[in-house]
Parts: C-alpha cells; sequence; structure tokens
RNA sequence: GCCACCCUAGCUCAGUGGUAGAGCACUCCCUUGGUAAGGGAGAGGUCGUGGGUUCAAAUCCCAUGGGUGGCUCCA
C-alpha cells in the first residue's frame, strides 16, 4: 500500500500497516510522541490497519516548554490531538463514575472546543462535592496507563450483545449509526483485548474485564496520554434535546495535555469572569437588575445612560446621513393588531399577559368565567385587550398605513428607538444579553421590489459601521434561511426563494464570510445576523437585518406604482445594535469596561495632589466642563496614589494631576489609564486633542 | 419552564446547632502629599423571605423569591 504524506512525500509497505507502523518507519521520536492519525480527512486511532493508499497524517502530543506548557508544531494547538485527549477523558470520566455509581447509565459523551461532557442516567444527583472523588478515579485509570482498544460487530451480533446490557441510549445510538449507513458497531475497552485480533471480523462479543463502551472513537492509544484534566460542572440535559424526553446529568470535563495548560485555561477563565458584563457593568455603576423591578429588566444608572446615550447619538447622525425618519410609538397596542401580524397567538407564550380592562375582567369574573376560559375567549377575539408590544413592527406598519403612498415616496425609512416586552423563560434570563424588556434600534424600510438589493446593502453598511467604529471584529455573520420541514412560517414559498435570494446575494456583498442555517429564519422571512461570542463563549445575535414579504400583504400595504396599480412594499426589518441591552452588555466586555474616551461615563478626572491646588484644579475642571467633556474633580482629602487607584478602577480614561508645578506653569500632568504617565501638557493643548480624540470616535489605546 | 448549586454589612467573603466576623467602601479626626491604597476612631447585618424541627437555627428540614451553570427557548 502506498502513503502519502502532508509533505509530499510517499511510502510504501507491502503489507497493511497501521499509523504507528508507518511512524515507527519514519523515526523512534515521532513513534514515541503519535497518538492518532488523520487518514484522507478521516481520524484514526493509531494503531487501526490504513484502509488502503491513502493520505496520512500523524497526530502527535505536543512538546513541551520549559513552563511545562504545550509547544506545538505550527504554534497554535492542533484541534485534532485535543479532540482524541478529550473523547479519551470522557471515557475514563464515565468509567470513573461508573464505578462510583454502578447503576450509572451511559447515553453520550462528546468532546467541545474547550473540554467535553458525559451524559449520563443516574438516580442519585451528583454534586459537585462530587468531584473530588470523581477526579481520584480518573487520575487511578490514567495512571493504569490501560490501551484503548477498539473491536468492531457487525449488526448481527452487535445488537443481541446491546439488548442484553440493556441500556435503551446505547441501543439507539447504535440505530441512529446504522441508519446513518455504519457498517459496523464499534466498542472501545479501556484495557486489553484479551487476546483477540480487535481488528478482525468478531463473531462474538468478547467479555472484557475492563470498562467498554460503544462509541466511534477514535482515541489516544492509552489513558496515560491524558496529562490534565478536571471536572468542571454539573448540569442537566435531555435525550436529544428534546425537554419531554428522559433528562440527563450532564458532567462537563476538560483535559489538556499538561498540568501547565490546563493552569492556564483556568486561570483565563478566571480572567473572563473577571470581564463578565454582570461583574463589571454593577460595579462600574452602568446598571442593576431589582429584584423588586422584576426579573429581566435592567435599570440603567447614570453612567450605563451615557453610553447608552452616545451610542444612540451616534447611530441617529447616520441614521439622517442615510435618509431614516425618526418616529415614536407607544408601549402597549390592542390584541388585534397582533392578531394581523401573526406574532399572536405564534408566540403567546413568550408575550407578557395581556392587559384587559377591570370592568371587563369583573364582569367575566362575575359570570364565573375561568382563566382559561377568559385565555380562549381572547384568542377568539371575543375580548379586547392591549399587548406589551413585542416588537416595534405592527406600529411602524400602521404609520406607513396612514398615507397613501406612490412609488415615488419609496423608500420610506421609519426608526425608532422602540422598548419592547418579552416574556422570555425564567431559566434564561441573565445580565443584559438576555432580559425581559428591551429598547431596540428599530427601523422599517417600505420598499419597491426593484429597491430592494441596494436598501438591503445600506442597512449592512450600518451595520459594519457600527461595528468597524467599535473594533468589534471578532463576529460571524448568519444567514437565517427557512427549515424545509419547520411549520411556524408564513406565506408563499416562492417569496420565501425571492427574499432568500436576496438575503444570501446582499450576504456575498458584503465581503465578509457568512454561514447559511436552515431553520434560523424569523417567521415571517429570512434575516442576516451578526453574532458575537460574551466572554465566556456564549454567542448572542446582535445586529440583524430582515427581509420580509409577508407583514405588508398581512396588513394589505400598498403603493401607487408608476402604471397607476396598487402594488405591495416589501418591507426591511433592521437593528444595527439588535437591542441596546445586549450590545452594550457585549461592548462592556468588549472593551473590558474600558470605553473609548467618546463612550466613557467619565472621561476625565481631576487629582489636585492636595487640597492647597484645589482652586486651581476648579479651574482646569470648569474649562474641560465647557469644553463639553464628562469631568469630575477628586477634591477627596486623599494621597495621590489612592486618588489614582481609584480612577483606574473607575476606568476613567484620563487622570489629570495637577500641583503647584502645574499651578505655575498652567498646564495638567496627564496620566492615561492605560498608557500612564505622559507628562505635564499645557491645559488647552490637552483639550484640543482630547476633544479631536472624542469628535472622531477614536477607539484611543485599549488596555 | 427543567436539573444542580448559591444567597451572611453597600461590595468581596469567613463562619457545620450554643453571645454575628474580616477586608474594602462609608462618617469623623490627624496627615497636605507628584503617578495603583498614609494613620486613627466610629457607624453599619432580625444571616433573601415564610414556615417547621430543637432547650437553642446563619447552620438541619419544607416552601417561596432571586442569582449562577447547563438544557430547552429566543419574533
Amino acid at each position: 500500500m502506498k502513503i502519502t504524506l502532508p509533505d509530499g512525500s510517499e511510502k510504501s509497505f507491502d503489507k497493511q500497516v497501521s499509523a504507528a507502523e508507518v511512524a515507527a518507519d519514519i523515526g523512534a521520536g515521532l513513534a514515541k510522541a503519535a497518538i492518532g492519525a488523520k487518514v484522507d480527512g478521516e481520524l484514526y486511532d493509531l494503531n487501526r490497519p490504513l484502509p488502503g493508499d491513502c493520505g496520512l497524517a500523524i497526530i502527535t502530543k505536543p512538546r513541551e516548554d520549559k513552563k511545562g506548557k504545550s509547544k506545538w508544531r505550527d504554534g497554535k494547538p492542533d484541534a485534532d490531538a485535543l479532540y482524541l485527549l478529550r473523547h479519551s477523558c470522557a471515557h475514563v470520566m464515565a468509567e470513573a463514575i461508573c464505578k462510583l455509581w454502578p447503576d450509572t447509565q451511559l447515553a453520550y459523551g462528546p468532546p467541545l472546543d474547550n473540554g467535553f461532557y458525559y451524559d449520563l442516567s443516574l438516580d442519585t444527583p451528583i454534586s459537585s462535592d462530587d468531584f473530588a472523588k470523581i477526579e481520584a478515579e480518573m487520575k487511578r485509570i490514567v495512571e493504569e496507563d490501560r490501551p484503548f482498544t477498539r473491536y468492531e460487530l457487525d449488526a448481527d451480533t452487535g445488537f443481541p450483545k446491546l439488548n442484553e446490557e440493556g441500556n435503551k441510549y446505547k441501543i439507539d445510538n447504535a440505530e441512529r449509526a446504522c441508519a446513518g449507513g455504519a457498517k459496523t458497531l464499534s466498542w472501545y475497552i479501556t484495557g486489553e483485548a484479551n487476546g483477540f485480533n480487535p481488528w478482525a471480523s468478531l463473531t462474538c462479543a468478547p467479555k472484557p474485564e475492563n470498562f467498554e463502551d460503544l462509541c466511534q472513537g477514535p482515541h489516544v492509544p492509552s489513558t496515560g496520554a491524558v496529562g490534565a484534566f478536571k471536572v468542571m460542572s454539573i448540569a442537566s440535559s435531555n435525550w436529544h434535546g428534546d425537554v419531554t424526553s428522559d433528562r440527563f446529568q450532564r458532567v462537563y470535563g476538560t483535559a489538556f495535555f499538561t498540568q501547565a495548560d490546563l493552569d492556564e485555561h483556568l486561570e483565563n477563565l478566571e480572567q473572563a469572569r473577571q470581564r463578565d458584563h454582570r461583574v463589571i457593568g454593577p460595579r462600574l455603576g452602568l446598571y442593576t437588575i431589582d429584584e423588586q423591578v422584576g426579573q429581566g429588566l435592567v435599570l440603567w444608572k447614570p453612567n450605563g445612560a451615557v453610553v447608552r446615550q452616545e451610542l444612540q447619538n451616534f447611530i441617529a447622525e447616520h441614521l439622517t446621513r442615510q435618509g431614516y425618519k425618526q418616529v415614536f410609538t407607544p408601549h402597549i397596542g390592542k390584541l388585534g393588531l397582533y392578531k394581523t401580524s401573526g406574532h399572536y397567538p405564534y408566540y403567546q407564550d413568550s408575550q407578557y399577559p395581556a392587559l384587559v380592562s377591570r370592568e371587563q375582567v369583573n364582569a367575566l369574573a362575575d359570570e364565573g368565567c375561568t382563566c382559561a376560559q377568559l385565555s380562549s375567549q381572547m384568542e377568539a377575539g371575543e375580548i379586547d385587550g392591549y399587548l406589551l408590544k413585542p416588537m416595534n413592527c405592527p406600529h411602524h406598519i400602521r404609520i406607513f398605513a396612514s398615507d397613501k403612498h406612490s412609488y415615488r415616496d419609496l423608500p420610506i425609512r421609519l426608526a425608532e428607538f422602540g422598548t419592547v416586552y418579552r416574556w422570555e423563560q425564567s431559566g434564561e434570563l441573565g445580565g443584559m444579553t438576555r432580559v425581559r424588556g428591551f429598547t431596540q434600534d428599530d427601523a422599517h424600510l417600505f420598499c419597491t421590489e426593484d429597491q430592494l438589493d441596494a436598501e438591503l446593502s445600506g442597512c449592512l453598511e450600518l451595520v459594519k459601521i457600527v461595528f468597524n467604529t467599535l473594533g468589534m471584529e471578532d463576529y460571524r455573520v448568519r444567514v437565517g434561511l427557512r427549515d424545509p420541514d419547520g411549520d411556524k412560517y408564513v406565506g408563499e414559498p416562492a417569496q420565501w426563494d425571492k427574499a432568500e435570494a436576496a438575503c444570501l446575494k446582499a450576504a456575498k456583498s458584503l465581503g465578509v464570510e457568512f454561514s447559511s442555517e436552515p431553520g434560523e429564519a424569523a417567521f415571517y422571512g429570512p434575516k442576516i445576523d451578526f453574532v458575537v461570542k460574551d466572554v465566556i463563549g456564549r454567542e448572542w445575535q446582535l445586529g440583524t437585518v430582515q427581509v420580509d414579504y409577508q407583514l405588508p400583504i398581512r396588513f394589505d400595504l400598498s403603493y401607487t406604482g408608476a402604471d397607476n396599480t396598487q402594488k405591495k412594499p416589501v418591507m426591511i426589518h433592521r437593528a444595527p445594535f439588535g437591542s441596546m441591552e445586549r450590545f452594550i452588555g457585549v461592548l462592556i466586555e468588549h472593551f473590558n469596561g474600558a470605553f473609548p474616551l467618546w463612550l466613557a461615563p467619565q472621561q476625565m478626572r481631576v487629582l489636585p495632589i492636595s487640597d492647597k491646588f484645589l482652586e486651581y484644579a476648579q479651574s482646569v475642571t470648569d474649562k474641560l466642563k465647557a469644553a463639553g467633556f464628562r469631568v469630575e474633580l477628586d477634591a477627596n482629602n486623599e494621597r495621590l496614589n489612592a486618588k489614582i487607584k481609584l480612577a483606574q478602577e473607575a476606568k476613567v480614561p484620563y487622570m489629570l494631576v495637577v500641583g503647584g508645578k502645574d499651578q505655575d506653569a498652567g498646564t495638567v500632568s496627564v496620566r492615561h489609564r492605560s498608557e500612564g504617565d505622559k507628562g505635564a501638557v499645557a491645559v488647552e493643548a490637552f483639550i484640543e486633542a482630547a476633544v479631536k480624540e472624542r469628535d472622531e470616535r477614536s477607539l484611543g489605546s485599549q488596555s
């Protein structure tokens, strides 16, 4: 057989060999470091016979640097190596848990980007107090350095074995594997193969003394390859994500090749925790959430309000430039409005309950009406009420409908910072990123079909301006298409095709990579979303642009065409920030609370070195205020060091130290929060530079 | 909504059945200073809330509110 290596060189063997044998043929060092192989793009166990002529890459353990950290060949961690390691560690953990709780039924245990988990069914709840004893058991298994041994059975022998063992989840996994085209079922023994040839087709199952698990593999050669690991957390999950199905305990863990790598990872997690907007936000006085006000209802404190207002001013400038008109609409609307739009009852579960007049409720109560009857009468349209608006589009649509429009008027672009309310599940709420009341930087564009492409481009352009201005480069673009099997969508397939085509075309013109994701569309149309990750790795949709042929039909909107016939406009829904709450939550983490000058709640702080210089400090402060800066004078009876520490902690961009030398020279001694002491500068010169930095919305230097 | 865990002073936390603690912040006094915490004194908590067990509960049990991590959901 002929093996082609990644550098293009070839090796020939006159018998079937495994990657291990190829590695040994190349060199003893490689053979020792090898933990797996990639065969024409598919991961293989090291000792699994190669399929024939193929391209082969040997996956190796990293070397260690002086500090014990992994040193990777091309500088960045090899995802395949870590995949093998973590998948293998999941087996080690599963074995440990099965030993500690023998009635455990294993379900599914895949590797993740930064670790792994195992879903398992067990009556006893596992708690974090148990982690130490799970880890101790894992440590023993790793120290035993038992080989991972794969064997395969065909369906005829495999299923009887599974049926006898009676783990319905593994049976289901096997059935799905077969349905997916698998010709055999594979198991991994954590230990020796008891003398049988694991790669030969077996007619009967062996009875291993060691732990084994139905698993596609592959794995590292032996448990000893697992360097450092930690059981991280416990959560619940459901079989195939179905909440009505069986519930599992999901145990999360992570593994690295070295202890130093693991330590570094844990340190990074801790730093991420310190950067979390839920930690920084309240500390910097940006926002609070109050039990008495309600879950998921953000109270913007003065500092947060500044950031929000600056962002709103920023976007408003661009809206004016792009021909948007500002509107205001109320926070509630009649139920019928949302029946027309289709939001009610599609999303009844995620709306605040309707507001019904006291007289009506009393009258119904007198009639002995139950809540269930009330609800069904409301749905049937027999009772009217008001809904806290879950979105702004119906209101904007009614503004459009209040005038007769000619094709000459289009496009019409109506913008509003519109506050909406959604009854999100309590378990979903958190910080500013998932809330029950939020303000969208919303707009609805009504245009002709011919104008659609240009308008979409304009919307995407705006989102890009937002991201560029704030230096947010780490985002992905998702084109949400309808799920072919979904039933939540309204409208004709032909219109969906047109709308989806328009979105894909616009996304392509964006010049950024994007992914098409079926099932991610809104119920009325496809959309282009800008998605970013928060500091703990969760993804959030921020900016969004959506194409909608449906609501103009449902609301019977029209404009007069050039041929004097009535035509349907196409709508675009778009929000560059998405919601102010979520956007600023992510932004706090992006800047680690150190906002650029134009956004900083407090832009400067004047620090007199003693109260002898208070008068001069006050005159400097007044000049800065006159230049429009948000500035405070720290007149506390404290030493300079203490004042600096407080200002640094508040992440104030500029600290202006003033003492005798400055008073005599008419200067301020500038300290920047990330650049440190910049020396004495004339007050006017400082103001001039700072005005420029502010007005250009410069990102400045970030710490 | 589901599962696990958590809730003690404004903040971060210690306190496993026997008289509620520390640091920071706060108030007052001393100190008047040049780039990340000067010194002293004082004030501040019915231990999320409501029940229960007990001679005795921050501590054990039940319920409930809120938070965290996941699952599910996200117009």
